[in-house]
DNA sequence: CGCACCCCTACCCGTCCGGACAGGTCCGGC
DNA sequence: GCCGGACCTGTCCGGACGGGTAGGGGTGCG
């Protein structure tokens, strides 16, 4: 390799800066984080992308050394996000996955991991642990800050009842008739089936829920995104 | 007309920059934003505040044209950012509010306007409309990105309804625990009531939220916030 | 002083809920 | 063919729920 470029007066580093990938779909957030990380000699920000599909697109052409993967589970589309890491390290091993999220979603840090992400960091630290956590995963390490870490940790060692609960076709007709407040025969009548098997479907959803009435049910599936 | 004591010495390019507050509690939103905005010649970030109380404090000090305040309804304090906007709007009436969000949330956009913003801006959108909207409201004008002034306006013109019912201390305690599937019964013992007082309670915030079950009152409840 | 508002309590009553029985039909897989 | 699962239906019953009516207390305001 001729590197006959440019001159720096940096003799030490930068052999070749660390690739970086910019995913998130707001461009106000990835311009900011372009400019953060643009500071830094040894890292370069090499491609960007606003959603999954542009993203899987991009990484044919280009093979960036980290995805940095904003998991913003605003908008509705809860997995989307999951999905996309998964792709990504399962499509593309060499790349390394860090999530960076806004919120500390305990249950979120264990599904991104099972998913391949390599590190996970709230937006809430400050840059150089970003840029921490984006040479250790570069580096094959993983990278968490201290609070996903944490919630990591709790998540593993209470696998108890970590069993999400699977609610068939039905029950979930019924739960979202439930939750807007009909009774079990309204929800009957909605449904074409009598107000006995509405009672029925009730009574499951309550039991794999684990709750004892529907309001907590209610607040329970609010919990789980099942609404 | 606001035109006052301030003589102007050059008409043409930056007499003087916009001093722009940056009030975000994720240090690297702030560190992205201050990078975008820094590329402006008549954009100078003066100021910074991850808080409330820092925001509140540090404007006793400085006095920017602009404040950028990210409304994040993320951390369960939901209305913590409007207080802010509406302590600012009227404690600092010279400033003008900048809502920057990163969802777009119908109800929020009007309840903003309502606590003195000047804009509401979603991040989605790319710099170059938020760097117009600094420049919009600095001059006094309004400034909402489409979606947000779609939302505005049917948020405007659905005022048959528009009365967020505001519950009692009382009723919210109950709401609480009514969302966890407490009966009246156990509601009462909780709050060292009698099971009829508790079913008052209920009672009221059922005809308060306009529904008629405990699920539909978590539902609603939800949905506004109240949990 | 009324008046409004919030909080607390009691009784009655019709409806609904939730659980426990006890069945039935389909369907796909071992 | 048998088994399990999802789906559907019925009956019984004690308790919870929701609405109504009718009071008690306290605070704060014009």
């Amino acid at each position: 390799m001729l590197s006959t470029t440019d001159e720096r007066p940096e003799p030490a580093a930068d052999p070749e800066p660390i690739g970086v990938m910019l995913v998130d779909d707001h461009a106000i957030v990835r311009q900011g984080l372009r400019s953060v990380l643009e500071r830094e000699p040894d890292i370069a920000v090499v491609a960007e992308a606003s959603s999954r599909g542009e993203a899987l697109a991009v990484l044919e052409r280009v093979s960036p050394r980290v995805v940095l993967l904003d998991l913003k589970l605003s908008t509705s589309s809860d997995t989307e996000g999951l999905e996309l890491a998964h792709a990504i390290s399962t499509g593309h091993p060499q790349v390394a996955v860090l999530v960076l999220t806004t919120f500390l979603d305990e249950q979120l840090v264990l599904e991104a991991v099972r998913a391949g992400a390599r590190g996970y960091v709230v937006k809430d630290v400050d840059t150089a642990a970003l840029v921490r956590a984006i040479h250790d995963v570069s580096k094959g390490e993983s990278a968490f800050d201290a609070r996903s870490a944490a919630a990591m940790v709790r998540g593993m060692q209470a696998p108890p009842a970590p069993v999400e609960p699977t609610l068939s076709e039905r029950e979930s007709e019924v739960l979202q008739l439930l939750a807007r407040g009909l009774s079990n025969k309204e929800i009957g009548k909605r449904l074409y089936i009598s107000e006995t098997t509405a009672k029925f479907h009730v009574g499951n959803i309550l039991r794999k829920l684990g709750v004892s009435g529907r309001a907590e049910a209610v607040y329970e599936a609010t919990k789980r995104h099942m609404l």
